[in-house]
This record gives structure tokens, C-alpha cells and sequence, in this order.
RNA sequence: GGCGGGGUAGCUCAGUCGGUAGAGCAGUGGAAUCAUAAUCCAUGGGUCGGGGGUUCGAGUCCCUCCCCCGCUACCA
């Protein structure tokens, strides 16, 4: 059993000056699978998402968009509350740093790092890219074709800036955040990235400038109002901002802080396991236990880019291939943790073989014997034989092991494991030839299929998560009963019961069938 | 430049403490016919990036070179 009955994990808060694509939708999912998991498995999960909505980027695009900001934030912000429904998210709370529960939040973290003698007021001058939202070295900076300054890496516009800013002590944090990382293995992942960040501290820290004098679209600097703080300590915040901080004593905060698990994209690594384990030991509270740094996505072999204009909109993909299928192929196409692509080839070949050929075939294939030679009702079966009890004792199995995989978040290893058992239900229902038994020995056709159903149903449940439509309706087709749809439930004890009438069998996951060639 | 990760079958990748190269997909042949023309079985002569070394024996250890990716530094 889990040493802690709660979990709580997160999205990054997604900035609402992009437009949602297929790697927010990925982000999420993988919280969705975990957060869905978690709670069939009995754990008391908090799921956060939402909305980053300050900064001078955003400012902007309202201006250009000819609205005040909080009017146009509230408009951006929907487009990612709606790109949750149409995939199908499952988070608990969606938080916005516009909020006042999140400003609350924020100050009172600044006034503790401040007390703690952490900030200090300086100067800051330097070049600023307005467009990332990031400064740059003299050295980061070259002189661009127009003979404008622009970023060496990104070509981004770079404004000279010099004002007064307040500054984070990061360079003091150096060595408690390496004894951070080597106290806790599993606080930054993968692995490589848990080298990055490690050699990235080792390298030595510079302070962090955390505040802009020349910025009003964000949270004011606690008791200097001509300052505003700088957009990642204000965005990073809501993760504590969700769990009720700064009211400590609250249930939720009780409950859930220290959050289980970040959830993020490999480009903002170092902000969720650098910078926001410093701001948090500085105020004196206790850094997350785990971030998870995932990989890109390209398309079709592409890099995903806004010149070449082939960002995937996750509404058009659902809409082509269906919810299941896409949630199916994100997380089966390749490690979690690595870069993959995004093929209409990959995908379908996912979708026919995985899911219509082995899955869902299996699924029909059995139920339809159920239904024309069993009465429509769960077979009464027979006593086990070996073959019956091996197949039977690895999908009994197969809960633990997807237990392990995910909590590594191993999603593609969870699903060959699920997988291996869709295999050998496959070759047991070939070996048994239950339509052969069906003229020989019937009661030995009525307990291959119903070893075949029970098998079923632990793959239907452990799906659940990755799959919650589809699956939900191969659990309808097995007639259990909403309830019974947990971890607890599986095993020898929540046996289906013979007897238990069941519908008529139709099919669960789809082939996808090419359009003709348009002549 | 430094650090790290890679270069294995047509494609995507596994390969634990060194012991005669594996999986899935694709291809080929066969069986079966309950099922979404789905399933099952059989089938891989690949210089394991190049070269050298250690060893009775090396994708698996050592050296070196080439290429790819990530992080990071520097640019007088």
C-alpha cells in the first residue's frame, strides 16, 4: 500500500499568450492518467492546473488586442479550460495568477524569503527579450540584419533595460540544493535531466533578479509598490497558491503540500528544480518531492514551429482519430521522458493493431460468444485448469506492475505490461478454440470464457485511466457495476458473477479506414 | 571547449554481473474461422558507427576517431 494516502500533482500554469497545442494537451494528459490511477487505486489526489496570465507579453497583446489586460486574460484563459473538456482532464482545481487567492499567496512567500534576509534591492541593467521574457548576457546578445540587438540563440529583439530590482540570494542556495538533489534521487527526472540540473548548480549560481519597476501588468512587491514581481517567482507560486498557502494550517495545505509531482516540459526544467526549490527553502517551506521533465513533440518529422505553422491543434486530432486513441498513442508511442513524433502513420498503426486488432477484437470476439452461447449472461465456469489458472494469475498480477510503472511515470511501460496480457488472452482464446468446445464439452466453453471475461475486466480497469470512455464501456459490456471499477475491486474477491445478464456486444475502438483517394 | 546521452534488423527500439544477437511493426509462408478481413503459428546471412586493445570469449570493459542530440562555457 502507498505510505501517504494523498497525492497531489501539477501542471505547469500554461501562459496564455500561446495558443493551446499538442504539447500542453500532452503535459496534462500524463497528470490526468496519473491523477485517474491514483484515485482507482484509493489515494486522495489533488489535481491543479491552470493559467499564467501576468507578464509584459501579456500586457502587450492586450493593448494590440485593444483590451484592458484583465479582460483579455479572461478570454485567453478559456481556451485552455476549454482544451480540458475536450481531452477529457479530470483536475480537481484550475488556478489563475490572477486570482486573489493566488496574489495572496505570492506576497506572503516574498515577505517571508524577505524576512528571511534573502532579497535585497539592487540594479539591474542588461538586455531583455520582451518576447521570452528573459534577460541575456552581453555575450548572448548580437546585432541583427536590421542592425537591431537580438538574442544570438533565438534571434529574439532585446531592449536595453537599467532600473532598480529586487534580487533573490540564488548564489547562496548553491550547496543546499546539491545536498537537495543528493538527499532526494527522485526530485528531478529523468535521470539525464537529474545530471543537467546537477552540473547546471554545480556550475555556480548568479542572483535572480525578481522584480520589475518598469512592469504593472502583475503581483506588487510587498511594501514597494513601484515594483512588480518577476513573472516565474509569481507563476511558480501557484502551486502553493492551490494548496490554500499562506494559511498553513488548512486542510488542503495540510494534506497535500508537499505536492508529489510536477509535471513538466523539458524547457522549463530549470525553474521548477533550481529556482522554486531556492524561493521555497528561503521562505522556509518544504520543496516539491518530484519533478518530471517530458520531452518534445515533433510532427511528421518536423520540429514543431510557429514559421512552419504546424503546431497540432489537439481539437483536430481528437476530432479525426478520437479522445481514446489519442490519449492511447501519446503515451504509447515512445518513453516518457523522451522526444517523439507525431505521425498520422504512427498513430493508426497504434490505433489498428493495439487497440481494434488486439484489444477491442478480443474484447468482441469473446463477448460475442458470451452472448449467443451463454444466455447473454456471465458463464458459469468450471474448475480451473492450468491453463486457465496462468492466464488468470498474470492479469491478477498486472495491477502491481502498472502500480510500479506509474510511479515512475512509466506510461508506455505500463501499457506493454497491459499489453503482454491482451497477448496471452489472444493465444489462450486460440489454444482453448472455445467455438470447437462449444459442440464437445460446453461447460469447458463456459469457464474458457469466463476466464476470458474476468481477464477482461482487470485489462478494462487498469485502462481506465489511459482510456476512461472506451473502457468504461467494455466495463458496461461486463456488466460491472460502477462501483466496482477500482484496484480494490480486481483480484480473486470482485470476481464477475456468473449469471449477471450482459448486453449485447458492439465494438469499442474503431479501425481507422483511410478516406478513398478524392479523384 | 567542458559535461552528459546516443549511434543494434526496412522502421521504432530492448539488450541485466562480458559467454553462440532480441521485441514490436512491415514482409513472406502456413493454420484456424469465435471475432472489428480481426486471431494464432513459423520465418531475421543485421560488418551491433569506424579502428585498435584487454580476454579463452565483447553491443556488453579500455583507448582512439567519426556523426547526432541535450546541458553548459567561451569568443580574443
Amino acid at each position: 500500500m502507498a505510505a501517504r494516502a494523498a497525492y497531489y500533482l501539477s501542471t505547469p500554469i500554461y501562459y496564455v499568450n500561446d495558443s493551446p497545442h499538442i504539447g500542453h494537451a500532452y503535459t496534462s494528459l500524463a497528470c490526468d492518467v496519473l491523477a485517474r490511477f491514483m484515485r482507482l487505486d484509493g489515494r486522495d489526489v489533488l489535481f491543479l492546473t491552470g493559467t499564467d496570465e501576468h507578464g509584459q507579453k501579456v500586457a502587450k497583446s492586450a493593448v494590440a488586442a485593444g483590451m484592458e489586460p484583465q479582460e483579455f486574460v479572461d478570454q485567453v484563459s478559456e481556451r485552455f479550460r476549454a482544451l480540458g473538456e475536450v481531452m477529457g482532464y479530470s483536475n480537481d482545481d484550475f488556478i489563475r495568477t490572477t486570482e486573489a487567492r493566488h496574489t495572496r499567496s505570492c506576497q506572503e512567500l516574498w515577505r517571508r524569503i524577505s524576512d528571511n534576509g534573502h532579497i535585497y534591492l539592487g540594479k539591474y541593467a542588461g538586455w531583455y527579450s520582451v518576447r521570452e521574457e528573459a534577460f541575456y548576457a552581453e555575450s548572448d546578445v548580437v546585432t541583427g540584419p536590421d542592425g537591431d540587438k537580438v538574442t544570438a540563440s533565438s534571434g529574439s529583439p532585446v531592449e536595453w533595460v537599467e532600473e532598480p530590482s529586487y534580487f533573490f540570494r540564488l548564489s547562496a542556495w548553491q550547496e543546499a540544493l546539491l545536498e537537495f538533489y543528493e538527499k532526494n534521487p527522485e526530485a528531478v527526472a529523468p535521470e539525464s535531466r537529474r545530471n543537467e540540473v546537477i552540473s547546471f548548480v554545480a556550475g555556480g549560481l548568479n542572483d535572480l533578479s525578481v522584480s520589475r519597476a518598469s512592469l504593472k501588468w502583475g503581483i506588487p512587491v510587498p511594501g514597494d509598490p513601484d515594483h512588480t514581481m518577476y513573472v516565474w517567482l509569481d507563476a511558480l507560486t501557484n502551486y502553493i497558491s492551490g494548496t490554500g498557502f499562506p494559511d498553513t494550517e488548512c486542510d488542503l495545505y495540510q494534506t497535500y503540500w508537499p505536492a508529489d509531482l510536477h509535471m513538466v516540459g523539458k524547457d522549463i526544467l530549470r525553474f521548477h528544480t533550481v529556482y522554486w526549490p531556492a524561493f521555497l527553502m528561503a521562505a522556509g517551506v518544504e520543496p516539491p518531492t518530484r519533478v518530471f521533465a517530458h520531452g518534445w513533440w515533433t510532427i511528421e518529422g518536423e520540429k514543431m514551429s510557429k514559421s512552419l505553422g504546424n503546431a497540432i491543434d489537439p481539437h483536430h486530432i481528437v476530432a479525426r482519430y478520437g479522445l481514446d486513441a489519442v490519449r492511447y498513442f501519446l503515451l504509447r508511442a515512445l518513453p516518457f521522458g523522451s522526444d517523439g513524433d507525431f505521425s498520422h502513420r504512427a498513430i493508426v498503426g497504434r490505433m489498428n493493431d493495439d487497440l481494434a486488432n488486439d484489444y477491442g477484437n478480443l474484447a468482441q470476439r469473446v463477448l460475442t460468444m458470451v452472448n449467443r452461447n451463454c444466455g447473454a449472461a456471465v458463464p458459469e465456469p468450471g474448475p480451473f485448469e492450468t491453463s486457465d489458472r496462468t492466464l488468470l494469475d498474470e492479469a491478477e498480477s498486472l495491477p502491481g506492475k502498472v502500480r510500479a510503472d506509474l510511479s515512475r511515470q512509466a506510461f508506455h511501460q505500463a501499457l506493454i505490461h497491459i499489453w503482454e496480457v491482451v497477448g496471452h488472452a489472444n493465444r489462450y482464446v486460440d489454444e482453448q478454440a472455445p467455438w470447437v468446445l462449444r459442440k464437445e464439452d460446453p461447460a469447458r466453453m463456459a469457464t474458457v470464457l469466463y476466464v476470458v471475461a474476468e481477464t477482461l475486466r482487470h485489462l478494462a480497469v487498469l485502462t481506465l485511466s489511459f482510456m476512461p470512455a472506451s473502457s468504461g464501456r467494455m466495463l458496461d459490456q461486463l456488466g460491472v457495476a460502477q462501483e466496482a471499477r477500482t484496484l480494490a475491486a480486481l483480484g480473486p474477491e470482485g470476481r464477475l458473477a456468473p449469471g449477471t445478464a450482459l448486453p449485447k456486444p458492439e465494438p469499442i475502438f474503431p479501425r481507422f479506414v483511410e478516406d478513398s483517394p478524392v479523384s
